[in-house]
DNA sequence: ATGCGATCAGTTTTT
DNA sequence: CTGATCGCAT
């Protein structure tokens, strides 16, 4: 390890650093994971501190695992004893060792966001709340934030009856979860802080352990997690964080932004360290990305610079539908794929997953292999989840929300009144739900027969927890046949029946595999594994070669050669709510977030950034015409080159956007992007193939015909007049556009009108 | 108790 | 257009 030969000037003296608070803002691909992981190193290698006092926190787990790899290679084996992690499995690994401090037992289960709403949904049904009035969603989220933000029941705002409710269900909700031995995800976070803070012998114990901190995406943590690290850090105050306000994409989701701009307030004497020159992107393709963020207002004026070469403009494409545009995305992807780009290195992003669902079917029909990142995700699935939950009843015979799912899965004749009975039963003497389901016998009012299945699943459960000694494997095997979870599958003639049961044996092999590389494998660590995976740890480079397919949020901290995002329309990307009143301020501040989120989608892009917008989509059941996105009139014209399929071509008479009608939500609006021609340096640019791809698709129209007092239309501006004519390697034309003023254009995307 | 059909509602982003 | 819930018939 070469720190000074490796590593710029900026990102030596943020691994260098040595005591005291260290801010790194560190713009889209400026290196930081290098940094964070060189920094790691220096400080074991040349620090001579000990790798288990250092804790680093990531975004997600595979962050935190190529950290680890990393650090392996540059500290050797001992590099396995950081302590690394997201916020949430960080603290699911500290409310393990003390979880009697905090109300929870040992064996604790993680609610998912399935098993909270569901939760709610139960207690709003015994309260005999109208969901007009309170809706489960609605409820959740206002659990959920507040949780976010570290406050309980009690210090809800209370304006209404309806908070007033919703406060009452909290506090239901809550101790529903104690009773169940279960954290939900918000817990994980509360818990651990509640247990930092109140628990002074823990707190120290860790604030002498941990030597240095390391706090990555710092910018998209919210209040709680903010606490956290302020609990952990302690007199030396060797805090790292890292991350890019112009990244900051989980508003929504507590995250505030605040944590980093304000960062010095709280620790004073912090030293700044700026990392603005960006390794990854080539210089168009951050110019086109800089030039949408830059128009927020609320960020630190920053200009990020490459010494990339320029590459290739970047392509904003307009297609006539979303199946237009999946096609074109395919034929691209398997252009560059021949190119040489595996798929592995290409990327598509969509701002909402039911847009994932045209791609697939175009990968599909073309036998492109790909994968969809979140959306429906593995461990989501009702057959997966079934099995699981029989584990996690197991591990945790408390487990309310389980035994509710598996109590009559398969069908065993315990239908709705026995459960309502069970129920009634165990909250009045006080007991869970399994240990009530072994007394049925003495519950009055039970049919017989549920009656007689539940003694039977009760007597099933304690068996098979007498094995959990064998491993998690055993156990799981054990289960799904003779709960009669396998036979179900089998004799079900449905014809998805056959893809579910090969997805429950995907899931008893995947728990053989995880257990083979862990070295004391409990089935209570396999279940929390699989609840805190995150979306992108499914993301596996060494996987077979495939195309990954994900939301812009998802692709945060990656990086690809090539980069499609599809749907760059006003109102889908921005996204417009379509719910209710938001004051200016909330509508400003959402704005800018689906910039942010626009920056991180383009900065992904190494080589080649694909834009794509449509004239109509089938989105949610209906037709909808969308303009084009407002960021693409924020493209700067040098950078960018445009192409129409022949289906937008069609449909131009009669689908043009008003310029009027475009602003949805603002008036104003920049100057739409100009043109200019490829390219021409670096080896990265756009093959001949890939050229022939694209132009076979853009619908030729010949240029050179056009004269001077032409009418003419054009896909973004409408009606205009041709009032110049250049020639050259393209004919350009100058036109007088109602309403947008003079364009030039390249006569190639002009038609006639 | 179960299973089926019909109606209904709701549709961002995720640990 | 899908998914989820609801009510009815078996």
């Amino acid at each position: 390890m070469d720190l000074t030969t490796e590593l710029s000037e900026p990102q030596r003296r943020a691994a260098l650093h040595g005591d005291g608070p260290l801010l790194v803002l560190a713009g889209a691909g400026s290196g930081k994971t290098r940094v964070i992981t060189y920094r790691i190193a220096h400080l074991v290698a040349a620090g001579g501190v000990a790798p288990w006092r250092i804790l680093a926190v990531t975004f997600t787990n595979k962050a935190a695992g190529e950290m680890r790899e990393r650090a392996r290679t540059l500290l050797g084996p001992d590099a396995a004893q950081v302590w690394l992690g997201t916020f949430h499995s960080t603290c699911a690994r500290l409310l393990r060792r003390h979880p009697e401090a905090v109300g929870l037992g040992k064996d604790f289960s993680i609610y998912d966001d399935d098993d909270s709403r569901a939760l709610v949904t139960r207690i709003l049904k015994e309260k005999n709340v109208d969901p007009n009035y309170l809706a489960p969603r609605d409820m959740q989220g206002i659990i959920d934030r507040a949780k976010q933000d570290g406050r309980g029941p009690d210090a809800l705002p209370r304006r209404g009856t309806r908070d007033e409710t919703a406060a009452e269900i909290f506090a239901e909700y809550d101790r529903r979860l104690r009773t169940a031995n279960a954290a939900d995800f918000g817990d994980l976070l509360v818990l651990a802080a509640k247990l930092l803070a109140e628990h002074d012998e823990v707190r120290e114990e860790l604030r002498r352990r941990f030597l240095h901190l390391l706090v990555d995406e710092f910018q998209d943590t919210n209040r709680i997690q903010f606490r956290i690290m302020q609990l952990l850090v302690n007199d030396q105050r060797n805090i790292c964080v890292v991350g890019d306000d112009d990244q900051s994409i989980y508003r929504w989701r507590g995250a505030e932004v605040k944590n980093i701009l304000e960062f010095e307030k709280h620790y004073p004497g912090t030293v700044t360290v700026r990392l603005e020159q960006n390794y990854r992107s080539t210089a168009h393709v951050l110019a086109a990305a800089s030039a949408v963020v830059k128009r927020n207002e609320a960020r630190h004026p920053k200009e990020l610079w490459t010494a990339n070469p320029p590459g290739d403009p970047v392509r904003v494409v307009l297609a006539g539908d979303e199946r237009e545009e999946a096609g074109a995305v395919v034929r691209l992807v398997q252009a560059q794929r021949t190119e040489g780009i595996p798929l592995a290195r290409q990327a598509v992003f969509y701002r909402v997953n039911a847009q994932s669902r045209v791609l697939e079917e175009a990968l599909r029909g073309h036998g492109i292999p790909y994968v969809v990142i979140g959306g429906f995700r593995f461990f989501e699935r009702a057959e997966v989840k079934d099995l699981l939950a029989y584990l996690r009843l197991l591990v945790n015979p408390a487990d309310e929300a389980s035994f509710l799912r598996v109590v009559n899965v398969p069908p065993r004749g315990i239908g709705k009144v026995s459960v309502e009975r069970l129920a009634a039963y165990a909250r009045e003497a006080g007991k869970s739900l399994s240990v009530a389901a072994a007394e049925a016998g003495n519950i009055s009012g039970l049919p017989a027969a549920g009656g007689r299945a539940l003694t039977t699943l009760a007597g099933q459960l304690s068996t098979w927890r007498e094995t959990l000694i064998e491993g998690p494997l055993a156990v799981a095997r054990r289960v799904f046949e003779d709960s009669g979870l396998e036979r179900a599958l089998r004799d079900d003639r449905a014809p998805e029946a056959e893809n579910r049961l090969q997805n429950v044996r995907e899931l008893v092999g995947s728990i053989g595999d995880w257990a083979k590389e862990h070295e004391a494998p409990t089935l209570s660590a396999y279940l929390e594994h699989v609840t805190l995976q995150t979306a992108i740890d499914e993301l596996d480079e060494n996987a077979a070669d495939r195309l990954a397919l994900m939301t812009v949020h998802s692709a945060k901290g990656l990086e690809f050669d090539a980069v499609y995002v599809v749907g760059v329309e006003d109102g889908l990307f921005p996204y417009r709510h379509r719910d209710t009143e938001v004051d200016r301020h909330e509508e400003r501040a959402r704005l800018e977030e689906e910039r942010r989120l626009a920056y991180v989608a383009m900065t992904r892009a190494r080589r080649f950034l694909w834009l794509f917008h449509a004239r109509r989509r089938m989105l949610f059941g209906g037709t909808q015409t969308l303009p084009p996105s407002r960021f693409l009139s924020d493209l700067p014209p040098d950078a960018v080159e445009e192409a129409i399929l022949p289906g937008a071509r069609e449909q131009a008479a009669w689908s043009l956007p008003s310029p009027d009608r475009r602003s949805a939500w603002s008036r104003s609006r920049p100057p739409a992007v100009g043109r200019r021609p490829p390219a021409d340096t670096w080896d990265d640019q756009l093959s001949p193939t890939l050229e022939q791809e694209i132009r076979q698709s853009v619908v030729e129209e010949a240029g050179t015909s056009f004269r001077v007092g032409d009418k003419v239309r054009h896909a973004r501006f409408g009606l205009g007049k041709v009032v110049d004519i250049e020639s050259g390697a393209e004919v350009k034309l100058s036109v007088e556009f109602t309403g947008w003023g003079k364009k030039k254009l390249i006569a190639r995307f002009v038609e006639r009108a």
